[in-house]
RNA sequence: GGGCCGGUAGCUCAGUCGGUAGAGCAUCUGCCUUUUAAGCAGAGGGUCCCGGGUUCGAGUCCCGGCCGGCUCACCA
């Protein structure tokens, strides 16, 4: 017998023997008066002279962290919602049978007491146990009590297990879920209506990415994951719900870091009448709002880097570029990027100032050249290169190129060019909003551009929709639409280092055999 | 997919030059009625990730594989 196996054994034995003494095994209910963490609150500054008094009666439950035996008596750690409560058993005071029960309980079992506060004599808050009960048991034994559980690849497989034996991996999802509400709430005061949009669409549109493939069976049609709800909820603006605001998830079938998973959750919002400009405003306004309101701070510790979400640089992609360019002999001007040889030869200094990376590709001559990259795509390859992880305090980087932007307005007299930006923080993509294409017959055309990269062999390129370009033939109002990863912004307000620190069961490998209580 | 690192008791980790597998926590037994990483005395507990190879002998060296982490690439 492993020795896993004996100590489910010995466990069962106790159960057997708890039974024995008359108490159910797995009771169906306790009655408490107070949580752990009302205890604490209330009583934190009542002095041991007044709690002798006044002997306060409590019923309290929750999880033994901790057990301490002393003979005929001992201490025992209650631990619920990430406090912590002592509570005293004697012998004397529980009686013989309750006292065989404490005998028989283990760490990680949930327990139920009933007593009378005191303080001991080092002071601290305690319950004096009269009476107890055990409410669940634990046939397993908990992780090492002093260094938490550690190996990654088990704290994410059993994160049930890191959340009881890591206390910040607790308070890091409590911050997490504060965020979400904070940013609902934050729509919610401005006007806008929380919807949901289809998961499963039969097209998947709204970002350029690969999706997941499914199937329904009663319609025996091929259905996609969602990779953005982007195209319904515009829709939705041309049904005259003005201000619209989903959170949710998008689902990626792409590469996995440690600022991607497969399924994330992002804000997408929309708001009529306004454009990229107003989303500025409004973006700088909501990071430190629901900041403040989900950690109790606008100043954000990321590692090594200290980070005040209060204040926002604004560059142009092409500004930045320049600004961020690591020599000043050679620094490009922004009318540089206007056509692909002045851009080509930009890419080309790049390109002799790092000759250990790989090459930045040149832009192609036209954009139908077969196999040439466009000089959008080439200019953002340029700025991910030159600036990304350089921006660390929070940047706003607007307009981009119309190649990568399929459903973003262009710029007034800049065709090239659209009303995009994107929001850094930690040299992270965090948001990415635009003013929206509403007219129907550009939408089209962008479409059939999309439709000319596929064929190229673009597996991301935007299909064409043309449900969508129906519905904008109904008009849809001057709009901008802006999307929040809600996972990123969540690590950077618990100082989490991996996007799988902040999503309770992040993807992975699926285990070959799990360990089970099976003999 | 490439590079680097890791996988040893339930957990956290040591393991030297290739020579009988170790500690702490947890578990079990005994003692202990104000401890708090409680304490004291004793005991049990191992597919050293898997499969080959080299060797008299492999946790250790070599090859292949599995799983994970970091990183680069990919991913607006």
């Amino acid at each position: 017998m492993s020795f896993e196996r004996e100590l489910i054994e010995q466990r069962r034995e106790k159960l057997r023997r708890i039974e024995a003494l008359g108490y159910p095994a797995y009771p169906h209910r306790f009655d408490s008066t107070h949580t752990v963490e009302q205890i604490v609150a209330a009583y934190a500054s009542t002095s041991a002279e007044e709690l002798a008094q006044s002997k306060p009666a409590v019923r309290v439950c929750g999880r033994l962290t901790a057990l301490r035996g002393h003979g005929k008596a001992g201490f025992a750690d209650l631990s619920q919602s990430g406090c912590r409560l002592q509570v005293y058993v004697r012998k004397d005071a529980v009686g013989d049978r309750a006292f065989e029960l404490y005998q028989l309980l283990d760490l990680g079992d949930c327990a139920g007491v009933e007593g009378y506060l005191f303080r001991t004599k080092t002071g601290e808050l305690s319950v004096h146990v009269t009476d107890l009960s055990l409410l669940a048991k634990a046939m397993l034994p908990m992780p090492e009590k002093w260094h938490g559980l550690q190996d990654v690849e088990a704290r994410y497989r059993q994160r049930y297990l890191d959340l009881l034996a890591n206390a910040e991996v607790s308070q890091t999802f409590r911050t997490r879920s504060k965020l979400v509400r904070a940013l609902r709430a934050a729509m919610d005061r401005r006007g806008y209506i929380e919807v949901e949009t289809p998961m499963m669409q039969p097209l998947a549109g709204g970002a350029a990415a690969r999706p997941f493939r499914t199937h329904h069976n009663a319609l025996d049609i091929d259905l996609y994951l969602r990779i953005a709800p982007e195209l319904y909820l515009k829709r939705l603006v041309v049904g005259g719900l003005d201000r619209v605001y989903e959170i949710n998830r998008n689902f990626r079938n792409e590469g996995i870091s440690t600022q991607h998973n497969p399924e994330f959750t992002m804000l997408e919002f929309y708001q009529a009448y306004s454009d990229y400009r107003d989303l500025m405003d409004l973006t700088e306004q909501l990071i430190p709002e629901v900041a403040f309101e989900a950690a109790g701070t606008a100043t954000a510790t990321f590692g090594e880097l200290t980070i005040d979400l209060t204040r926002f640089a604004r560059y142009s992609l092409r500004e930045a570029i320049c600004e961020f360019w690591p020599e000043a002999a050679s620094r490009p001007r922004v009318e540089d990027f206007a056509d692909p040889p002045r851009a080509a030869a930009v890419i080309e200094t790049w390109n002799r100032l790092h000759p250990g990376q790989e090459r930045l590709p040149a832009p192609a001559e036209s954009a139908s050249a077969p196999g040439g990259a466009s000089l959008g795509a080439t200019v953002v390859a340029l700025f991910e290169a030159v600036c990304e992880r350089k921006l660390i305090q929070p940047t706003i980087i607007y307009d981009f190129p119309v190649e990568l932007s399929p459903l973003a307005k262009s710029k007034d007299g800049e065709p090239g060019w659209v009303e995009r930006f994107e929001l850094y923080i930690a040299g992270m993509e965090v948001a990415n909003a635009y003013s929206e294409l509403n007219d129907p017959e550009e939408q089209r055309r962008r479409f059939e551009m999309q439709a000319a990269l596929r064929e190229r062999g673009d597996v991301e390129a935007h299909a064409m929709d043309e449900d969508y370009i129906r519905a904008l033939c109904y008009g849809m109002p001057p709009t901008a639409g802006e999307g929040i990863g809600v996972d990123r912004l969540a690590m950077l307000l618990t100082n989490s280092r991996s996007i799988r620190d902040v999503i309770l069961f992040p993807l992975l490998r699926p285990e070959k055999s799990p360990g089970t209580t099976e003999e």
